[in-house]
RNA sequence: UUGGCAGGCCUCCUUAUCGCUCUGCUUUUAGUAGAGAGGAAAGUCCGGACACCACAGCGCAGCAUAGCGGGUAACGCCCGUCGCCCUGAUUUUUUCGGGGUAGGACUAGUGCAACAGAAAGCAAGUACAGUUCGGCUGUAGUGAAAUCAGGUAAACUCUAUGCGGUGAAACGCCAUGUAAACCAACGUUAAGGGUAGCGCGCCCAUGUUGGCGGGUAGGCGGAUAGAAUACUGUAGUAAUGCAGUGUCCAGAUUAAUGAUAAGGCACGACAGAAUCCGGCUUACGGCCUGCUUUUUUA
RNA sequence: GGGUCAUUAACUCAGUUGGUUCAGAGUGUCGCCUUGACAGGGCGGAAGUCAUUGGUUCGAAUCCAAUAUGACCCA
């Protein structure tokens, strides 16, 4: 069993998994992102992805997820990030490619929103 | 100096910090070391390896290829060579250089041929001339082609050669217990099912039908050392083969290569592995070598 | 990962033993007529490298090959 302390991220990897969130998760959009989250209590699984339609080419799908990867590996090592748990899928839905400020504040606003429904009632 | 063609090579580099995938080691919270996309990874146009269906057999159908010789595991690929076509030099021919070429057979049969033309093929026959007086011969005229064993097969077709089908989401194993589960009925050598175009042949009593139970896109294998690659020698005009020595060079499975800072230069094009190889085609940046062309100078 | 189709005027579509008659139809568009004006109607015109490139052929929208774009199917 992993700790609940330790901020582990696990791959989501099950297709059973992702089935089971993008039919009974919450669903929140902002700007070029979207995110589709569930609470848990095993610590935090996340998933990226882009769109084969908007985007034809590999190396721009591949360029959108380190993007969107790095992005969240800079927010969590930010002073102000608090542990919580559960399984995310973030989806990028604009047509241009992204640069990595831009993904800043949308990812941020994101987190705040599946936080408080961590938390919240 | 400009453009073109052919061949070969490379695909930003270095340092620091954080982070990702795999492997080894210590220890199992974690730490540490090493490795980490391409020439096209692409299109999926061909050929194979591999797996299952009978270690895939025979015939028909179907598909593909097409001078000759060679290379190869194999090919529709590659090399050499002959013929034909285009182009340049020389120029009467000839000869030489470069490029292209699906290039078997209309003396097996069938079909087709606009316009023009007498006539485009079971024939018919214009004008003029010749004549051995035989609708025999020649010329003219139309056309891409005109009794010439006519033209046309990237028309049907014939000949020769090759090809069985499916496709890693194949396939094998594991799970709590069988992995060809179990029960009932039917059937008794005939019918049915299995081979995914058809027939034969082959296989199945572990059959067919119904009922009931388990599993379900879970995990492991397949899966990365190979028709591999570098160098040297050698056979060959060449493609390529053989021998010796050395090297290990991604293996993911919602799918790994990024971000920041500094410096340098050519200021970074096309673009991301998914079972693996050999080709073809397409996209595209730079360097070197050889040939050719334009301009300038002598 | 594997397969099957399609592309013709601004739009929707025809076009087969390759052929002077093959580049057409409807809608739209433009001009004229009809009306005091409009709608409607009548007459006439323009609009196309037959997706691109190459090949076969005397001749290609049609046959062959490659490429580009789009759609669909298997899972």
């Amino acid at each position: 069993m992993f700790s609940k302390t330790k901020n582990e991220i696990v791959h989501l990897k099950s297709k059973k998994e992702i089935e089971t969130l993008f039919a009974a998760g919450n669903h929140f959009g902002k700007a070029p992102l979207k995110l589709v989250c569930s609470v848990g209590d095993k610590g935090l699984g996340l998933g990226f992805g882009v769109s084969k339609r908007l985007f034809p080419r590999a190396v721009d799908r591949n360029r959108i997820k380190r993007l969107m990867r790095e992005q969240f590996k800079l927010i969590r090592a930010s002073e102000e990030y608090v542990v919580f748990c559960g399984r995310g899928f973030i989806i990028y839905t604009a047509k241009e490619l992204p640069t990595l400020d831009a993904l800043e504040k949308p990812m941020k606003e994101l987190i705040r929103r599946w936080r408080s429904l961590v938390e919240g009632p």
